[in-house]
DNA sequence: CCGAGATGGTTTAGGTTTCAAACATCCGGG
DNA sequence: CCCGGATGTTTGAAACCTAAACCATCTCGG
């Protein structure tokens, strides 16, 4: 299991790590390598442009987003930790935070007295607006190498990529 | 009794976070939050089986992986951290930990005392070979969606959305 | 009415991650 | 030789993330 290692490359990154695996299923490592580089670099820039541009982070852009799109009704943690899918101890830190910032409101449900709603602020809606947009066109930039028919397959096959890994998890206790 | 892993959670995830943006880059959008879904989806069940089966996470398989690749000489510290795309800070801890463990062991470098350089022990080496044996399982099974000509063609495409961001993030400092 | 279990949230402990600032060391010019 | 800048690493603060333990409340059966 230990290949003399070929050693060469200046520039190496996350794809390059198993270059010759032995065996069998070296077309899917690179295939899920090259998956992972991929997002990794356009979500590393996204951060960093949201923290440059607005002083926040992609989590509080999530919870804001998911908030704006839920309506003035709001949502209760447990809602915004499942459409989030993170734990829900996670939600309270970051909703604290925004709710500290004053672009979240947070009030007690009257016939549950254990949830919590939240929901946007006038000042969170403006500013989540303000954010909204820069993030669309941020995506595009990024995305723009793709043609209009890359993109469709590429949707295409990510979601049935997406599907397959679903099943693998959800179906097979492996 | 928190709910297990928030993946089950069959209503609503990321991508039907904007179901529905007013103007333009809709499509764009629509594309990366799949993908996102896609990479978080895969990369989760890595990270859970990964402690699942070996009380490990993925960063500290990451950096076995960098040394296993490296060979018997070694990496400095920030050699690691420009491979794995991560901050030198960050290295210094998961180093430590992996120190501690005794996978990994650490000298100094007697031509540069700044300098530190990384290897992986006998332990170390024998361990990830384990984990990643069973890691490459776990992605073909995990990617077993695709038919070959699927992983081809979504090979390609990752390939040019990876270089189109790289060149919109280093060209442009927009 | 009352207790058992389910459900919503918080807390705690352990890790990961980044940035910025400090520290240590090397390398080059004067 | 010595000073300044570049480079390698560490440290500290703040945020994020999970799992697990825990508390508060609700719901339902008896």
């Amino acid at each position: 299991m230990s290949p003399p290692p070929p050693d060469g490359a200046a520039a190496v990154d996350a794809e390059t790590l198993l270059a010759d695996a032995p065996a069998g299923h070296k077309r899917e490592l690179r295939l899920w390598l090259r998956m992972l580089a991929c997002a990794n670099l356009i979500e590393g820039e996204v951060r960093r442009r949201l923290r440059l541009s607005f002083g926040t982070t992609l989590p509080r852009f999530d919870l804001l987003a998911q908030l704006e799109r839920a309506g003035p009704a709001g949502l209760t943690l447990g809602e915004v930790s499942r459409r989030m899918m993170v734990s829900n101890g996670n939600v309270t830190g970051i909703a604290a935070r925004l709710v500290a910032e004053g672009l979240v409101a947070r009030r007690a449900n009257p016939a549950d007295r254990r949830a919590g709603t939240l929901s946007l602020t006038p000042r969170g809606r403006r500013e989540f607006a303000r954010q909204s947009a820069a993030h669309e066109e941020w995506i595009a930039e990024l995305l723009a190498g793709l043609t209009s028919a890359d993109q469709a397959a590429l949707h295409r096959l990510l979601g049935r990529a997406k599907g397959g890994a679903r099943s693998a998890i959800g179906g097979e206790p492996a």
